[in-house]
DNA sequence: GCTAGAATATGAACTGATTCAAGTTTTATC
DNA sequence: GATAAAACTTGAATCAGTTCATATTCTAGC
């Protein structure tokens, strides 16, 4: 019988997942052990290595479905975009982002050093930010057709600005607990409009 | 002979540090050991840990000195910053960062990285970029008064964003070997431009 | 200058992620 | 259905950071 071995392979995979999650959220990343996610996975340690590369790899996989639907929920935001160009943005910032939510701080903190850390991770992690930024950079080229910005201002560099924005606030959500969901959303709403808005006396720029 | 052992124990705090900067410049962080950094410094391992809470935070006491020297830069600008208030911005972010370039960026990214993991190292390693922004909040407000940036701006919020901005290049730089210390710099003075131009086209913003 | 006690230094033991040589299961072929 | 090769599993060994009980050095008071 053909595809045995695909199978169990897949159903092993998702015993890891499965024992990963449960066990995260029970006692925290740092404190579950390899061991422990093995036992609860009824597999030997070393078997683990097979699927995933390293324990954040783990969180890497978990998280991954989050951040594809995120990325889904911003490119279809992008085919009927908001009349007003800041709510635009915004909302695209806020969809890609909703479904981290999901996970604990702890599991992105983690997830993000390992990332900055080790190579074989850095790419995997980095993708979605490089999408979010196209899907950015291709928001304000829509925006800019549409007459509703600036047109001598290069998208991408724009895309850039914003998501750069983005990044920091998460960043801060991420390191600081004081700092709730919430507290971040209004943040980068705000920070969003502010970014938009220009911060140059009109006097100043471009046209007189 | 009283305070023998203050001056002993800042001498071997030394000897770590010089210890640690000659291995992490030779093999890099990861493949540097305590060990190795123990024998250099003629020291035994634990005595290490009497000195430094672990082996990343040798080298935020490395880095340290250096963002300070950044910071101070960033405050003497402060007193008389450049006309264009574009060019005042990226000056200060560019004297901030500049004395970072010293540093391999395999030490920043394992920085971050337990920066992020490890709650000791947090604060200590943040409170640097939470000085910058005070510092570009500063600078805004000054710039604010002098009658070059709208008055109805809050500054606190546009530090946020362009150090946001700064902060997201930077991460690239630290990530992307492709992206040289110029090419982060270069990007840096487009963006800050690019952010304080605005990006809404002038028929849509505050007054007509 | 001796000594009690505090402060430091020491390195062997501990911990937990990762590796790897040996054993087991699956598949394809006849 | 027997078999050889390939693919996969296993857990004990490895490795490096960190801890900790013990030993050493320093200080201050006599």
């Amino acid at each position: 019988m053909a595809g045995r071995r695909e199978s169990q392979k897949q159903e092993r995979e998702a015993r890891v997942l499965r024992a990963a999650t449960v066990l995260f959220a029970r006692r925290g990343f740092e404190r579950t052990t390899m061991q422990d996610i093995a036992r609860r996975a009824r597999l030997a340690v070393g078997t683990i290595y097979n699927y995933f590369r390293s324990k954040p790899e783990i969180i890497l996989a978990l998280v991954q479905r989050d951040t594809l639907a995120g990325l889904e929920a911003g490119e279809a935001m992008l085919k009927d975009p908001p009349g007003d160009p800041v709510v635009a943005v915004q909302t695209l910032l806020e969809e890609a982002v909703a479904p981290f939510a999901r996970h604990d701080r702890d599991l992105w903190r983690e997830l993000t050093a390992a990332a900055l850390r080790d190579p074989g991770l850095t790419h995997g992690f980095f993708a979605a930010d490089v999408r979010v930024i196209a899907l950015l950079a291709a928001l304000l080229r829509e925006l800019s057709a549409r007459g509703d910005l600036r047109a001598d201002l290069d998208p991408g560099r724009g895309a850039v600005c914003l998501y750069g924005i983005f990044f920091s606030l998460w960043m801060g959500h991420l390191i600081d607990e004081s700092v709730t969901y919430e507290t971040f959303r209004a943040e980068l709403r705000a920070c969003v409009a502010l970014a938009m808005h220009g911060y140059l006396e009109r006097a100043q720029g471009g046209s007189p």
